[in-house]
DNA sequence: TCGCATAATGTAATCGGTTACAGGTAAATT
DNA sequence: AATTTACCTGTAACCGATTACATTATGCGA
């Protein structure tokens, strides 16, 4: 494998000209120029970025932590941090954690040993749920939640849910399930809060009954609905907290012959692309995830190269989208 | 930030001791090794891994060339190869080429410039449709397909599609409509070679009208779905080339009238998470995609490490999954 | 013609590890 | 006691780029 020295030798100059032809042509001279083109061609040379990055104490890399990338949701994510970062001239390291700490700690520990300039975090994290990254590290939260603490970007989860349960309240619901995720999880904690906004402000009392506990899986989705088919007193609408769980919930609700959203509306999160084409198609919110991670993106490499930043935290504006899943209370 | 020479000054050995202390320890005395210990923790050393990989000439990183992360089928395989090679101390590069030939040439090239180790190559490529890949790098395609040239994992297309075109024939179905992705993908050639396989032995003539193409997203079978619905003499049965499409073409047939599996049985191919879950369930055929990432990943890297292949091609099992997708045909 | 600024180039140090080689000590063998 | 062997350690070269600094050549004004 020809190195810059090879180059230089068969160009008949010194490696510090290579070196300048190829990262500042215009210090060096058009003879000289050509002379290192053609011997680059003729011995087919290929600068060694490991020497490069070493050199410079940069990986230019980026580690992407990410619960599980087969979930739609977080792919969205991705392909935008990803599109972002080649954009920028950085890689971008997969780390799927698998919700596990261990893993996390193990592509931090990358990120320690130079082998990434930095962390794009989309766990939702907050003060109670230790993200266990050193403070020394660049790391940005592309998915943050309210209480999330160093840079993020995030939308608000609280006025979002607050919409969106504000909206089946005018439908003439009064009992709304939840479909909620882990009860630790900072968006459930944030989407909850704004659930009970939402009633608080129509005069409805809380039902500790109407929570079913999920985990954001269609398949948790699917088991939280029996909760609600069994009851004596039904709901007649369910705020479901993403999208999956809402589509697990439709299979149940079907299959037991409720139908929607004539005999319960079923509300979901996130406007998966299935969202649209499910059946009935599910009325959601929408995050900007492009826009998302392309801002996260951004700004951690900001961090990274050392500029300041204008702000450390930007919440986007999200989507209310109406579709066929939701429709007024039966009277009965 | 601390250096291997740090450690070596406070533990009062040389270079060569500390190294080696980390690589190597039965060559260490306890003595030493308990020093250089202390050492490493009193100025909380960490290795720089870009001189390390620098000195080895290896990254330790493979790229996975990928054209969609956000199409589900793919984002399953991500996450088995990054599984493996986390596994194999591996970190795994995310090349989302976006379908683009430019892109792809980006990440070949972070090889060339050792940024990366080799290549798992997701899109399926045969003779025809070039890989462009340079034959000097460890690439691997997790994705294959009859004509794939150089080490491949892939399952058999063709029979796959003859299996389950046999089984609509079974129902009683003459005329099936066929959802096809684009014409040169090596997908859709070797999955219509099966379709055309079954209907031959069941002696059914071929007829040009009833493929329908499409490009592998559900809004693309939503589309094609519309050339059926405007025959006049309407197949009964739908063969789309993947579960996307399948779903798509379900909301154009509900939309229309067109009962699944009553008036029309549909089939898809892959058994992504929603085929499960959508309204009929799909019948398809489920891809061995966690297994398949696993081999490629083992694959490339011993071709990484230049250990011996015992075989460059391994040709995995399908499995066919009937669900409520497909019934008899009516009788009319 | 001389002095000085400017441009182009070359020499060699440098980044932080790994490792070939040499040297030294103590135990084992003759 | 001499020789061999095994084991541990240290010195310094090395990987391939970048870049500070020195050097040389050229152009320009006085």
């Amino acid at each position: 494998m020809s190195s810059i020295r090879d180059v230089a030798r068969i160009a008949g100059v010194s490696v510090a000209t290579v070196s300048r032809a190829l990262s500042m042509p215009e210090k060096v001279s058009a003879e000289s120029l050509e002379k290192v083109h053609a011997a680059i061609a003729q011995v087919d040379y290929k600068p060694n970025m490991l020497a490069r990055n070493f050199r410079s104490a940069r990986s230019y890399a980026v580690v992407v932590l990410v619960p599980d990338i087969a979930n739609p949701f977080y792919s969205l994510f991705i392909r935008a941090l990803e599109d972002r970062a080649q954009q920028k001239g950085y890689a971008v390291l997969l780390g799927d954690t698998r919700g596990t700490h261990e893993r996390e700690l193990e592509y931090i520990r990358r990120v320690e040993t130079r082998l990434a300039d930095g962390i794009i975090q989309l766990r939702p994290s907050s003060e109670k749920s230790l993200n266990n990254i050193p403070a020394d590290i660049p790391c940005v939260n592309a998915c943050g939640c309210e209480y999330t603490t160093g840079p993020a970007i995030r939308i608000d989860n609280r006025a979002a849910a607050k919409t969106m349960v504000d909206y089946l309240i005018s439908l003439g619901h009064k009992r709304i399930g939840v479909i909620s995720g882990l009860k630790d999880n900072p968006h459930t904690v944030d989407r909850l809060e704004g659930y009970k906004d939402a009633l608080r402000s129509a005069g409805i009392e809380f039902d500790r009954d109407l929570i079913a506990e999920g985990d954001f899986t269609m398949w948790s989705g699917l088991n939280a609905a029996f909760q609600f088919c069994n009851m004596k007193n039904r709901p007649t609408a369910v705020f479901s907290m993403n999208d999956e769980m809402a589509i697990g919930a439709m299979q149940t609700l079907k299959a037991q012959g409720i139908r929607i959203p004539e005999d319960m509306s079923i509300t979901g999160f996130d406007d998966i692309a299935y969202a649209k084409y499910c059946d009935p198609s599910l009325t959601t919110i929408s995050q900007p995830a492009e826009e998302m991670g392309k801002m996260a993106m951004d700004m951690l490499l900001r961090i990274i190269e050392g500029e300041p930043l204008s702000q450390t935290e930007c919440v986007l504006p999200t989507e209310f989208i109406i579709r066929k899943s939701t429709a007024p209370v039966k009277i009965s």
